[in-house]
DNA sequence: CATGAATGAGTCTTCATTCAT
DNA sequence: TATGAATGAAGACTCATTCAT
C-alpha cells in the first residue's frame, strides 16, 4: 500500500533490498518518487527518467505499474486520498459536536499539508489541471473527501447548531477554496511552523462565527 | 490595450482590419486569442501555431509582440489583472459599508468571472502552474488584487464593524480560496446562470455571519 | 522434431504435459507458436512475449532454445523446409514423366499452402525481408527446394521432353515467382477452396503449353 | 513530381538549393531519399533521422511533407507505380501484337528494375510486408499496374492469337510473380548486366511458348 | 512589420534480452 | 531447466522558435 511518505528522499541503500522489499513495495517507491518530482517540477516538467531514478529503478520498470504518465498522477491521487480519508474518519470518529469536527477536519487537513507538503503540491497544482484536460478522469476520491465536509454541516443543521440556510454544494467548496488557498500560500512562500496552527484557527473562527464583530461576540458569549 | 473581451471568438472580418486597425490591436488580439486557446486547452497543451490561427495572424509574427510561450500567459495575467482591478476599484467607490464592499467584491468578482469565463479558466487553473514552475515569476498584481479584500477587513475592522482578531493575510487568502474553488465548480460543471448569484449570497453570509446558528441569528436581528 | 502444424492452436492442454512430454517438444511448441504470431502480425510487429504466451511457456524459456528473435524466424525455415522437401521427394518418387513430376510439384506445392496456411505466409513474406537485413543468413535449404524444379526441368531436357534452351536458374525462378504470387493472392484475399486446384493447373497449363494458341509449333519451326 | 531517381545520391550541393530549388522538390527528394534508405536498410530497420540525412533536410521537416513513416512507404508506392504506369502505357502505344506488347512489357518491367534497382528493392520486399500489417491500404495503383499484363491477355484472346483457357487473375499474378522472382534474384547477388536481358528473353519463351518441346501443337490437338 | 517553411532538441514508450531465484 | 521481473537502449514524432524573404 502507498503510504504518505515523509519528505525525505530514500537516496542511499537503494540497491539491496531486493529480498526484504515487501510485496507492491517498487510500486510505492514509484509512487512517492513521482510525488516528489511532480512537487519540484510540476507535471508537465517532470521527466519519466527522473522519477525512475527517484525511485531507483530503471524507466522502464515503471510501465510494468503504471500504463502512462497520467496513470502515474491519478494513482497518486487516488491512493493518497484513499489514505488521507480513512485518516480523517478515523479522526473524527466520536467527536459529537459538529463545531468540533469541523475545527478537527481543518486542523487535520492543514497538519497533513504540512506533514507531506509535497503530496499537497501536487494536489493543489496538478489535480486541477488534470479537471481541465484530462477530461474522462472522474476525480470519484477527492468528491468523497469533500463530501466529508457536507456531511459535518448536514448533522450540524440536524442538530439545531448550524444555520439551515447553507447549501451544501456551495459550503463545501467554500471550505476547501479557503484551505486550499492558505496552504498554496504556505507551500509557495516559506512560512514559519506555527503558521499552519495559526491559519487553523482562524479559519475555523470565519467559518463558524463570521466577520462581523456583533456575531463573533454573542457566539463568544454563548460559547463561554 | 488588452480588452477582457466578450465570449464570442471573432471569426469573420479578422481579414480587413489593417488599415483602420488602431496601434496594439495586434497585440491585443493575440492575447484574446490566447485566452481562448489556454481556456480550451491549457497552457501545456497549447500550440503557439493554434493560438496564431486564432488570431489571424502568421505565428512568427506573436514573437513581435512577445518573447515568448510563457511571456503570453504572463501578459494575460497582467493585462487583465490590470483592467479588473480598475474595474472593482471603480465599483467599490462611494460605499462606505465594509460589509457592504466585501458583498459587492465577491458579487463583482462571479460576475467577473461569469462574463469572463475562458479568462477565469486560465486565471484559475494556469496560473497555478505557473507558480510552481516560473519561479522567477512575481504575480504582483495579483497580490494587488488580494490585497482589496485585505484593505476592506482592514477598514471594517478600524471602524469596528469586523472583528479585530482575524489576520489580514489568512483572511485575503480564504475569501480568495474560497472564491476560487467555487468559480472552479462553477466552471467544470455547467450549472445553470443563477448558481452564482446564488453562491455569491451564500458566501457573503458564510463570511459575514458564519455558520453558527446562534451568532447568524443574532447577526440577522441587529441587522433586522 | 518441429511438424508443418495444422492450423489449430493447441489452447488447451497445454499446461500437463510436463512429464508426458517427447524430448524437444517444447523447442517444437515455440516454433508452432512463432509461426502462428508471425501469421499474425509480422516479424517485426511480433513479440517474444506473444510468442511466449501462445506456446505456454514463460519468455525467458524461449532463450533456452533460440539465440535471438531472428534465430527463430531462421529455424521455422530451416524445420519446415526441411520437412517439405522430404515430402515433395516422398511424393515424386516412382514419376517418369518430367511433365507429371512439374505438375505434381506445382499441385503439392499449392497443397502444402493450404494446408498450413500460416506457415506459407511466414515464408511468402518474412523471408523476404530476412534475404534483405539478415544479410549474413545464406538460405541452404530454400535453395535445396529451388533446385527440386531445376531438376525436373534438366530431366525433362536429358529426355527431350522439355526444350533445350531454358535456363535452369531463371525457369526454377519463374516458376517459384508464380507460384508465390499466385499463394499471395490467396491468402490476403480469401478465395474459396476451389481456387487453388485451379490455380495449379493453369499454372501447369501456362508453363507446360505457353500462351500462344499454336504457338510451340510455330516458333518452333521459325526459329529453327 | 517524384521522379523515378537514378541511383546515385546527391551527397554535395545540398545547400545552397534555395533558389533554384522547384516547387515540390523537397517533396521529391525525401522521397528518393527514402527509396535509398529502405532500400539499403528495409522499411522497419530504415530510421526518419537516416532518411533526413539523405535528404538533406532535418527530420522536423519530412513531417511538414509526410503524415507519418508509413505514409512515406506508401508514398513511394503510389508515386513511382504512378510513373511507372504512365511510361509503359506510353511504350505499349502502337503496338499491335499481343505476343509483342507482353514481350515488350516483361522487357521494361526488367529495364526499369535495372535502371531503378533501389526503387525496385523498395517495391519488392516492403510492399509485401505492407499488405500484411497495413491492413487498412489498398494497393490501387499496384493493382492497376498488373491490369496491363491483364489486359494484354485479354486482347491476345479476342485476336485469336492466345488460347482462350487462360484466366485472367491468375495469369497475370504468375507473369508478376515470376518477374518478381526474377528480379530479387537478380537484385540480392549481383548479376551481370547482360543477364536480365536473357531473362526477359527466356521469361517471354516460357510464356507464350511453355516448356514443353512442342507442346502447344499437340497439346492443342490432343486436347480439341 | 509580416510571413510561414524549416529547424532539431527533447521525451515517452516499447520490447528484446538478462539473470537472480 | 524454467521463470518473469527488471532492464535500458533506441526512435518516432512534436512544436517552440528562427530567419530569409
Amino acid at each position: 500500500m502507498f503510504i504518505l511518505a515523509g519528505g525525505s528522499a530514500p537516496e542511499a541503500e537503494v540497491r539491496n533490498r531486493t529480498m526484504a522489499e515487501k510485496k507492491g513495495a517498487k510500486h510505492d517507491r514509484i509512487l512517492e518518487a513521482a510525488v516528489r518530482v511532480f512537487a519540484r517540477k510540476g507535471f508537465h516538467n517532470s521527466r519519466i527518467a527522473e522519477i525512475a531514478v527517484e525511485a531507483g529503478v530503471a524507466s522502464g520498470t515503471i510501465y510494468l505499474y503504471f500504463r502512462n504518465k497520467d496513470d502515474i498522477l491519478i494513482s497518486v491521487f487516488e491512493e493518497s486520498l484513499d489514505q488521507l480519508i480513512r485518516e480523517v474518519e478515523r479522526d473524527l470518529v466520536g467527536i459529537g459536536d459538529p463545531r468540533e469536527q469541523l475545527r478537527r477536519f481543518i486542523w487535520h487537513h492543514l497538519r497533513m499539508l504540512k506533514e507531506h507538503r509535497e503530496l499537497t503540491e501536487v494536489l493543489q497544482v496538478e489535480l486541477r489541471q488534470s479537471s481541465k484536460f484530462m477530461k474522462e478522469y472522474v476525480p470519484t476520491r477527492w468528491i468523497d473527501y469533500l463530501n466529508i465536509v457536507a456531511r459535518i454541516l448536514k448533522e450540524g443543521q440536524k442538530k439545531g447548531v448550524f444555520r439551515k440556510d447553507l447549501s451544501l454544494g456551495i459550503y463545501k467548496r467554500a471550505v476547501f477554496g479557503a484551505l486550499d488557498e492558505i496552504a498554496l500560500y504556505w507551500i509557495t512562500t516559506r512560512r514559519e511552523e506555527a503558521f499552519l496552527e495559526q491559519a487553523a484557527e482562524q479559519l475555523s473562527r470565519i467559518l463558524l462565527e463570521g466577520t462581523e464583530l456583533k456575531a463573533a461576540a454573542r457566539a463568544a458569549g454563548t460559547r463561554a
